[in-house]
DNA sequence: ATCGTAAAACAGAACGCTTGGTCTGTTCAA
DNA sequence: TTGAACAGACCAAGCGTTCTGTTTTACGAT
């Protein structure tokens, strides 16, 4: 393969059309495989998040799959990407939509915390996207790749919380941290919620934290409550 | 094997011995096996933490390793029983104790966290206890064999602290509650730390945090620095 | 004191199985 | 007719477990 055969300079009207056939078609097997990597990334873990399992329960053939992702860490980089994209600035390819937007004005901290954790955080999603970054952490090759994604994500992140959000008066700066502190709480919790006796204590840690960073952190009035895309 | 052999009731005086040979030996040993396993869960991560490699690191023969970790099960948790003994309530086995005790009386709880991620949830081991607790939300055998040590080291913690800490007046009863928050945040900056742009963002999380904890977190006035075993 | 012996402690080969990657072949759409 | 999309076989390497040997140690009988 790659044996440089040159290009024919006479085709008819294509130079190389590098998009050629791939409909909606494409799209429906990438979200399937996406979709299995993020339950058996969720059921099983990342160590058992094998490629024979994937491919089987997407109901792909491993050619399908070795095709759209040459490498498990292929997999793993376009997965993360796919799970990151709804927080992104574009558009989110389907779904939830404005997940970090308080849903309404008189919403206190911690019911808004509380939301985050039960609709982003613990969900199939939140627990698969934890699964990739604590593999990426002893896994330098996959690190690198998806390091810059994490800092573009970052950044969108602290973009759009800036409309939504503002810190304690005096402390306007320390928005951005502040939300830090509230994500690696919630990613804690994802070591400690399935080892608790009573999973009651989960909610009253949520319900804590809110009270305790309520007086530092507050949803802005919502100016417009019209349908521009918020994240 | 096993098949029966009735017991010589005549045997002079050893009923059996159960406890025979294991002198000083089998502490080295396993010592050695300890450290190889966590520092392979720290540096390659559960998923690369494998028995040849175990085994070749801590420079123990196969047959060393199987005689006393018959299991890759038994490996794990046996290696986090080792990584929470020094919290537990009995003498640690060696090195580090009073992890928690505020140093100095005139501490602020700020650096008192900074210290606990430093020395022990940002070290080898934490990262260690961080790998088997994730890979065991996902294994269901692992997950049942951990739990009862977790819940028991989970009760050592909040005596310990008690003696140490104590909640703003009047959320008396939420002592538990502030310190599991605490970890969780802690834990949860394992998976924020290796991705972050500045590592100095780290730093000023621990240290905003510490300020919104302060005024619901306090030390005890230390009655009697003597060396009365703290932890 | 020394010996015999049984079990603990250790050594290492071998097993069946799964892994991720590569390869050749077939179908489909432009 | 071309290349994207898919199908499935194949491979060496590594996995965790099991197995049969060998060495070391403690201890009661001599």
């Amino acid at each position: 393969m790659c044996t440089g055969t040159e290009d024919q300079p006479n085709v008819t009207s294509a130079i190389k059309d590098p998009m050629r056939g791939n409909p909606a078609r494409v799209a429906r097997t990438r979200g399937k495989i996406f979709d299995a990597v993020i339950t058996n990334l969720d059921e099983l873990g990342y160590s058992e998040c094998s490629i024979n399992r994937v491919q089987t329960l997407a109901g792909v053939s491993r050619g399908a799959l070795t095709h759209h992702f040459p490498s498990k860490e292929e997999m793993m980089v376009k997965t993360l990407e796919h799970l990151l994209a709804p927080v992104r600035g574009t558009a989110p390819p389907d779904g939830e939509a404005n997940l970090l937007r308080p849903s309404r004005d008189c919403d206190c901290l911690q019911e808004q915390l509380h939301r985050l954790w039960r609709r982003v955080i613990n969900t199939r999603e939140g627990r698969a996207l934890m699964e990739i970054l604590v593999a990426a952490r002893t896994d330098k090759a996959l690190s690198a790749r998806i390091t810059p994604s994490l800092w573009a994500y970052n950044d969108d992140f602290n973009r759009n919380i800036a409309h939504l959000y503002s810190a304690a008066e005096g402390h306007e700066d320390e928005l951005a941290l502040l939300w830090s502190i509230c994500r690696s709480f919630m990613r804690g919790l994802h070591t400690q919620a399935p080892y608790e006796r009573d999973p009651e204590i989960i909610t009253k840690m949520v319900d804590l934290f809110g009270r305790i960073m309520a007086p530092h952190l507050s949803a802005r009035a919502s100016q417009g409550d019209t349908d521009e895309e918020p994240i």
